[in-house]
DNA sequence: AATAAGTGCAACCGCGCCCCT
DNA sequence: TAGGGGCGCGGTTGCACTTAT
């Protein structure tokens, strides 16, 4: 049995949008906000749509401060650091440039900018690049020319950040300081060293080389820290539609507190896989620090890296469940989401 | 000038997730 | 705790407009 409807598909209209209905709506939500529920709002203006339409009509398009237009360079920068990073989460990478919706952007990689992207991409291909995702597409972009994309680029420096993004790649949450075992001789972070350019968007192109130290932000407690493994993020929007938040696996965070770092070594193949925790062990008040090991495997998944690793959860989660402080350590793990994600609370 | 092919983008759709009861 | 409703995301579609032949 499919789920019902949202709305009565038979009474509603669909296609364009009139001057009216947009005036109708506009004014609505001017005056009254959307009141948290979509669904009931077009009945309420006076709308013969369907509450995702409103949202949708708005979202894109009425809300104020919507940029339509040509992409600036800059822009278009972001939006290839970030897929590289991300992949199509078009709506994380929105919230990233201000004034752009997630359809405008995804409208605008698929019809322009990737297209831009394969002409100045060398016709040389190494390894087929596929991004890291189930979420995401295999791209005929080898890892090679995807990069050199970028090198190619007028960009000065790589991955490039615009000034207000809190990346995911750069900085940790303030409140917890990059352990120093972390940043020993041999390893660097990437974005000031061109030549480690390739090393580092393989890093990154890998979902377990992202880790995000983070505030929970379910009960505000910095003591509570979550150390998120895998990439599926997603984003929600505010009333205006601009997106301030971006959930991990189902919890919220904020954007201002997100952040993962990137470390690679000055070895070709040593730099992939940082598997730690850090801090004050909450049950013993020890320092905690590299508890994981560091793991090391090839450039291209060769040994399905993915799977190795959820093997390390599965044990961690184990050897936690066998912790008598396991009231402080609380693993998730989602095997539904193809083992995209895992949290470790600590 | 007519028509086919290509392009851009607004809108739709289905699904997964979260929240509330 | 389970189930239903609503929201939001990413993929896809449809159509108007532009360009090429």
């Amino acid at each position: 049995m499919g789920r019902a409807p949202c709305c009565d598909k038979a009474n509603v209209k669909k296609g364009p949008w009139s001057p009216e209905e947009d005036s109708k709506l506009k004014e609505y939500i001017e005056k009254f906000g959307t009141g948290g529920n979509w669904i009931a709002l077009p009945q309420k203006a006076g709308l013969k749509r369907c509450g995702k339409s409103c949202r949708l009509r708005w979202l894109n398009y009425l809300r104020p401060n919507i940029k339509h237009g040509e992409f600036s360079d800059e822009e278009d920068r972001i939006i290839c650091t970030l897929f590289a990073n991300i992949g199509s989460r078009w709506s994380i990478i929105a919230a990233q440039l201000p004034g752009r919706t997630d359809n405008d952007i995804k409208n605008y990689w698929n019809t322009k900018l990737k297209k831009k992207l394969m002409a100045v991409a060398p016709q040389s291909q190494t390894k087929p690049f596929s991004f890291p995702s189930p979420h995401h597409q295999s791209s005929p972009l080898s890892s090679h020319s995807l990069l050199s994309l970028y090198k190619d680029s007028s960009s000065s420096s790589f991955p490039y950040f615009p000034p207000n993004f809190k990346p995911f790649t750069t900085v940790f949450d303030p409140i917890s300081p990059i352990p120093s075992n972390l940043l020993a001789k041999n390893t660097t972070t990437t974005a000031t060293n061109s030549s480690s350019l390739f090393q580092t968007q393989e890093s990154l192109l890998n979902p377990l080389h992202y880790y995000h130290p983070v505030k929970d932000s379910n009960n505000g407690s910095s003591s509570n820290n979550l150390l998120i493994f895998g990439s599926e993020a997603s984003c929600s929007s505010n009333s205006d539609g601009s997106c301030s938040q971006i959930s991990y696996g189902g919890r919220e965070i904020k954007q201002e507190d997100m952040g993962f770092q990137s470390y690679i070594s000055n070895g070709y193949e040593e730099n992939q896989k940082f598997m730690f925790s850090y801090g004050i062990n909450s049950c013993n008040g020890s320092e905690n620090l590299n508890q994981w090991t560091e793991k090391t495997t090839g450039y291209f998944g060769e040994t399905s890296p993915f799977e190795y690793d959820l093997e390390d959860v599965k044990q961690l989660i184990s050897s936690s469940s066998n912790n008598s402080c396991n009231n402080n350590n609380n693993i998730l793990l989602d095997e539904n989401k193809t083992q995209e994600k895992y949290m470790y609370y600590y």
